[in-house]
DNA sequence: CTAGGGTTAG
C-alpha cells in the first residue's frame, strides 16, 4: 500500500498499515540520511521513507538512522520530531529506546529521559549496557536534586546485572560527582574490577568539580598512562581554581611527556595565558597551532581572540578574528569585550553593530560586554537604550549581571537617583555587587548621605554583605571625616575576616614572569630595583610630585622600576595586576610615562590603562 | 554507550 504523506504531515496514525519489507531502496535512503544535514532535508527524506512503506518496522535501518539523527541534533525541534517518529513505532526494541533516551539526556530537558525509562520498564523492555550510561547522563544534567535519581538508577544498575560494567560505573562516578557526592563516586571507582582510563579521568574531574584539587592531583599522579584528557582535565581544573601558572606548567609537562595537545587542551591553556596576561606564551601556542596545521574551530578561535585582547594586543586579536572561517557569537563578543577593556567604547559599539549586520545575534554575554563598554566610556545614553532594547528587540531578559552593569553605568555618570530607582525596580534581589557599585558611585560623586544611608541599611538587613561592598562604606565615612564610624566599619571587616587580597604586579621579560608583591624583597635583583626606584623618585620630585609613603609600599613601583632596568628605551612596558590600580599609582605612572618617554600598559583586574606622555587612556575614570 | 572546552565579572 502506498501512503502519500506530505513532509509536514509526517506523523502516521497508529491505525495505518505499512509494509515491513526492506529492499534495495532502503540502502539508498540510508545514504541520503547519512549525508543529510538539516531538518528540512530530513523531513523530505522521511516523507519518502513513508511512501516506500518500510519505515515502521523497528528493525529497519532507515528508521533507526532517522531517529538517531533527530536525537543527536542540538535543537529541540528535531528532538520533538524524533519523539513523533518514536511514538509511531509499534513496539520499540531496546536499541530504539536507548536512542530516544540519549536524545533527551543530551537535551535541555533530561527529565524526559527518566520519564521514558519509566515507560520502558512498564513495557517490560529489557535494558542493555548502553541504557544506563544514557540515563546517568540524564541524571547529571538535571537542574535540581540529581542525587535521588542517580541513586535510583544506581540501584537499577546493580539489580539488572550491570554492576561490573565499566561504562555504567564511569557514568556513575560522573553523576555522583555532579551531585556533590564525591565519596560515593570514589566508592564506585574503588569497586570497579577493571578500571579503564575513563574511570581515572572521571575521578579526577569529580574531585575538581567538588573543589578538591589536592585529591585530583593525587589521583592524577597515581596514573601510569595519562592521555590528553587526563592532562586537560587537570589544566582546566587549575584554570578554574585561578591557578593559571600551574596550568601553564602542566601544559609544558604534558608536551614533555610526549602527549600531543588537541583543541580542548589548547583552549584551556590559552585561557590560562589570557588570565595571566602571558602574551609571549600565548603567541608560542598560537605559533604551535599554525605550524601543526591545527584547525581553528569557533571556540579555539574565540579563545585566541580573547587571549590577545586580554594580553593587550588588539591588532592581533582582530587579525585572528578576520582569519576565522566561522565567526560565531563568542568570537564577536570576544572582540567587543576586547575594546571594552581597552576603554574604546565607540569601537565596541561599532563591532556590536557589525556583528548584527553579519547576521549574528548577541547573547547575554555580549550585552554584558557592550553595557560595560558604555559604562567605561561614559556613554550613559547609549547604554540605557541598549539595556532597554535587550528585552524589546532581542528577547533577552536582563540578569543580575546586566543590572550590575547598569547601576555601575548610571553611578559613574553621576545619576545616583536613577541608579537607586533601578535597584528598587529590579525583579531580582540585589546582591553585594549591585550595592557595591552604588556605594562606589556615592564615594566617587561624594554623595555621602545616600552612601551612609545605604551602608547602614546593608549592615542591618544583610549580615553577610561582602567585604568588597563594605570597604566603600569605610571610605565614605573617611571622606565624611566620621572617624569613629570608619574605625567601627573597619573593625567589622576584621571581625568578618574580610581581608584585602595582597597586591601583586607582574611583568614578563624574555618569557619569564617576574612577580612583585608589596614589601617583598625576594627578587634576586632587588638592590638594582631599589636603586632605580630612588632615581625615579628624584626625577618625580623634580617634576613637582612628591611620592607619598603609600607609593613606597606599592607593587607597581617595583614592576615599573624592574621594567625600566630590563628593557631598552622605547620598548613598551607591560604590567599585569591582580587588583584595581589605585589613584596614587595611577598618577605616578602617568608621570613616569612622560619623564622617561615610555609607553606603559597596565592591565588591572578590570581593564587596561595605556600610559603615554603623562596621560592615561582611561581618562582618569575607572 | 562513559571522561576534558571558550567568551561577563567578582
Amino acid at each position: 500500500m502506498e501512503v502519500k504523506v506530505m513532509a509536514s504531515h509526517f506523523l502516521p496514525s497508529p491505525t495505518s498499515q505499512f509494509s515491513f519489507e526492506t529492499n534495495a531502496s532502503s540502502t539508498q535512503t540510508l545514504s541520503l540520511l547519512n549525508r543529510c544535514s538539516n531538518m528540512e532535508e530530513l523531513k523530505q527524506i522521511h516523507a519518502q521513507v513513508f511512501k516506500k512503506g518500510y519505515a515502521f518496522d523497528d528493525n529497519t535501518l532507515p528508521v533507526r538512522k532517522l531517529l538517531a539523527f533527530c536525537s543527536s541534533a542540538p535543537d529541540s525541534g528535531s528532538l520533538a520530531y524524533a519523539q513523533k517518529v518514536f511514538d509511531g513505532i509499534d513496539s520499540p526494541i531496546t536499541f530504539t529506546w536507548n536512542t530516544i533516551i540519549r536524545g533527551y539526556a543530551n537535551s535541555t530537558q533530561p527529565e524526559q529521559a527518566l520519564f521514558l525509562y519509566r515507560r520502558m520498564l512498564a513495557d517490560s523492555v529489557p535494558q542493555n549496557a548502553y541504557t544506563f550510561p544514557f540515563l546517568l547522563k540524564a541524571c547529571s544534567g538535571l537542574s535540581s536534586s540529581p542525587l535521588e535519581e542517580t541513586k535510583q538508577i544506581h540501584a537499577h544498575v546493580v539489580k539488572f546485572g550491570f554492576g561490573f560494567d565499566v561504562f555504567s560505573a564511569n557514568s556513575l562516578i560522573h553523576a555522583y560527582a555532579v551531585s556533590g557526592r564525591i565519596k560515593s563516586a570514589r566508592l564506585v571507582f574503588e569497586r570497579i574490577p577493571q578500571r579503564d582510563i575513563v574511570s581515572w579521568n572521571s575521578m579526577i574531574d569529580g574531585y575538581i568539580k567538588c573543589g578538591e584539587m589536592g585529591m585530583a592531583c593525587e589521583i592524577f599522579k597515581g596514573m601510569t598512562d595519562k592521555n590528553v584528557v587526563s592532562w586537560t582535565t587537570m589544566i582546566s581544573g587549575y584554570v578554574g581554581a585561578g591557578m593559571n601558572k600551574e596550568a601553564l606548567n602542566l601544559y609544558h609537562e604534558m608536551q614533555d611527556s610526549g602527549v600531543k595537545p588537541d583543541n580542548v587542551a589548547l583552549i584551556s591553556t590559552i585561557s590560562a595565558c589570557a588570565h595571566l596576561g602571558a602574551l609571549e606564551q600565548g603567541k608560542w601556542i598560537h605559533t604551535y597551532i599554525k605550524r601543526r596545521g591545527i584547525k581553528i574551530d569557533p571556540i579555539l578561535g574565540s579563545a585566541l581572540v580573547d587571549m590577545y585582547a586580554k594580553c593587550g594586543d588588539m591588532e592581533e586579536a582582530i587579525e585572528v578574528f578576520r582569519r576565522m572561517e566561522k565567526k560565531g557569537v563568542s568570537a564577536w563578543t570576544a572582540v567587543v569585550f576586547g575594546f571594552t577593556i581597552h576603554g574604546q567604547g565607540r569601537e565596541a559599539l561599532k563591532w556590536f553593530s557589525g556583528m548584527q549586520e553579519s547576521g549574528v545575534k548577541p547573547n547575554m554575554i555580549t550585552f554584558t560586554a557592550i553595557l560595560t563598554a558604555c559604562s567605561y566610556a561614559g556613554m550613559a545614553d547609549e547604554g540605557k537604550s541598549l539595556f532597554e532594547s535587550m528585552e524589546k528587540e532581542y528577547n533577552l531578559k536582563p540578569t543580575i549581571e546586566h543590572y550590575g552593569c547598569m547601576v555601575d553605568l548610571l553611578g559613574r555618570a553621576g545619576l545616583l537617583k536613577e541608579a537607586k530607582q533601578l535597584i528598587d525596580s529590579m525583579p531580582v534581589r540585589p546582591n553585594s555587587v549591585i550595592w557595591g557599585a552604588l556605594l562606589k558611585a556615592c564615594q566617587i560623586h561624594r554623595n555621602l548621605e545616600l552612601g551612609k544611608q545605604i551602608g547602614e541599611m546593608l549592615i542591618e538587613s544583610d549580615p553577610d554583605h561582602s567585604g568588597h561592598c563594605i570597604l566603600h562604606l569605610a571610605n565614605i565615612y573617611g571622606i565624611a571625616e566620621e572617624w569613629d564610624k570608619t574605625v567601627e566599619v573597619r573593625r567589622q571587616m576584621t571581625d568578618q575576616k574580610v581581608c584585602k587580597l595582597q597586591g601583586c604586579s607582574s611583568i614578563s621579560l624574555n618569557g619569564i614572569f617576574h612577580e612583585f608583591v608589596a614589601g617583598d624583597r625576594s627578587h634576586p635583583q632587588m638592590d638594582k630595583i631599589n636603586n632605580m626606584w630612588n632615581r625615579i623618585s628624584k626625577r618625580l620630585k623634580q617634576e613637582g610630585y612628591k611620592p607619598t609613603t603609600a607609593i613606597h609600599q606599592n607593587s607597581d613601583k617595583l614592576a615599573i622600576a624592574f621594567g625600566l632596568i630590563g628593557t631598552k628605551p622605547g620598548v613598551t612596558i607591560r604590567i599585569i595586576k591582580n587588583l584595581r590600580v589605585c589613584e596614587e599609582s595611577h598618577t605616578v605612572t602617568k608621570l613616569i610615562s612622560k619623564v622617561y618617554s615610555r609607553e606603559i600598559v597596565m592591565r588591572d583586574i578590570a581593564r587596561f590603562h595605556h600610559f603615554k606622555n603623562g596621560k592615561c587612556s582611561c581618562g582618569d575614570c575607572w
